[in-house]
DNA sequence: GCTGTATATCTAGTATACAAGATATATTTG
DNA sequence: CAAATATATCTTGTATACTAGATATACAGC
């Protein structure tokens, strides 16, 4: 260890010890309460959504001195907002230059749905092997939410429904924290997916599909579950070439592919 | 160079336009240098690894205005860095408290372990269809150092050699990204590695195992690759409750699982 | 001696100031 | 008028000071 601490109490009046510092990482301790929800983390989400949701496209300049005065707040959280997002590939910080938005790598989107793919056939076939009655039917009630959005229309509720339909998988599968990859992964996807036209009638195809998986599910039957959601799942392979020649702009090809590219 | 060059001669106080800041993101634009390294990076890293060597063991206190003192630099680089480990899951940080090392949480362990098997099955299904001779000599190269390590019994350089095939086989696959995302879930992974006794002759079966996944790969067996590699990552299904038992203070139980705990 | 309260002192979060470098614009030069 | 140079000004990176909250210790009351 280094340095026992300076303990420089001398014949000062009140000296107490320095105080000991020892307190374990807090399992179920104290501050346990609430998140206050830090500046830094407010300013993360809300550039985040802003970021996916193309509200600032690719490439557009971030000012860090413009956004403190919008948020009130001073440079340090808001550096660290911007850092972490940096980190999540969602901004390119340039040293002495200037901070913008990532542009899509083509090669992580692909990468992503890839991955997607091969995690959540896993979860399907843990939730097989181990749901319970009731999470059955928090799956159904889920699909039947899907279902009312996609009758509304309201795509940003559906996709929301989306998401739970598959955290639920992965919860119930006992394995939550792959859907956390999973998201991890897909915040470039989340961009894709905004500049793709909504099919028509896409919507109600999910639903029917998912429904088709939970069966699988229900019924114990993991191999079909598992196709059904590879099925369900390859529909997200879009054509990318398409989207990158109509804004060019907003992909980059930092393509590690020494192939054509197949996909598979 | 301060100077304040003030350039009173004229009357006018020669305002030049606000500056456009419209600088793209820089796709292969100057700042393309080198990395100068910042400060916070190298303090980031020099964590990291004790962290993961358990140089600095779960549940020890992390004092900032110590490690200001022990790197050189101000509070502001080594917060980045400490904020980018607690994104990680190497740090808790307790809002106005402390910071300490995290406990190995349990079910992360296992998760990734799951995740890790998924996704290098689809990287060798990857590399067999798409592999060139002169990467399949790579991974021979790669094998062959392995086992010099392992005769000369330098179990860091075994692994770092190991790791080096694992990744190599995305890269070949043309899925590189796909060994980060291992890379990130196997934090965890790296630590509990250190609290295990090295198996006598696990690194000669390693290299073993690995050959005859190359050789499948080389012969473009897929399935036979991929089963092989399967059983390979298999072995790392190490026995938690063992350990869990010897050093319980270093581990966190944040069990998500709502049954015992089937590995499958 | 034990329990409950007070408080000194530590912590992370935030604000602000300064430094070093990059770049667009203005100016100079041919 | 075009190209090269100069420089003002913007950027991120870093250092330091301050704020508010949490906690171990000291102390009072029983």
């Amino acid at each position: 260890m280094t340095t026992s601490p300076s303990t420089a109490q001398g014949a000062l009046p009140k000296s107490r010890k320095p105080r000991a510092r020892n307190a374990p990482p807090a399992p179920g301790t104290a501050a346990r309460t609430q998140k206050p929800a830090k500046n830094s983390e407010i300013v993360y989400q809300d550039l985040k959504r802003a970021i996916i949701t193309i509200d600032l496209p690719p490439a557009t300049p971030i000012v860090e001195k413009e956004l403190t005065k919008r948020y009130g707040i001073s440079r340090t959280p808001l550096r660290e907002a911007v850092l972490r997002l940096a980190e999540e590939g969602l901004l390119d910080v340039v040293p002495k230059s200037g901070t913008f938005v990532s542009r899509i790598p083509l090669s992580r989107l692909r990468e992503a749905i890839i991955a997607r793919r091969a995690l959540e056939e896993v979860t399907v076939r843990a939730a097989t092997r181990r749901t319970s009655q009731s999470e059955i039917m928090g799956l159904r009630a889920i699909i039947l939410r899907q279902k009312e959005m996609a009758d509304l229309g309201d795509e940003e509720a559906f996709h929301q429904a989306d998401d739970a339909f598959h955290a639920g998988i992965a919860a119930a599968g006992g394995l939550p924290g792959i859907w956390q990859m999973i998201l991890q992964m897909r915040v470039h996807v989340d961009r894709y997916r905004r500049l793709t036209l909504p099919q028509e009638g896409r919507m109600q195809f999910v639903v029917g599909e998912h429904t088709a998986v939970l069966d699988a599910i229900e019924e114990g039957e993991a191999d079909d579950a598992v196709r059904l959601m590879k099925t369900h799942l390859d529909k997200l392979t879009l054509d990318i070439e398409v989207f990158r020649d109509l804004w060019p702009a907003y992909f980059i090809v930092d393509a590690d592919l020494h192939e054509p590219l197949t996909f598979f």
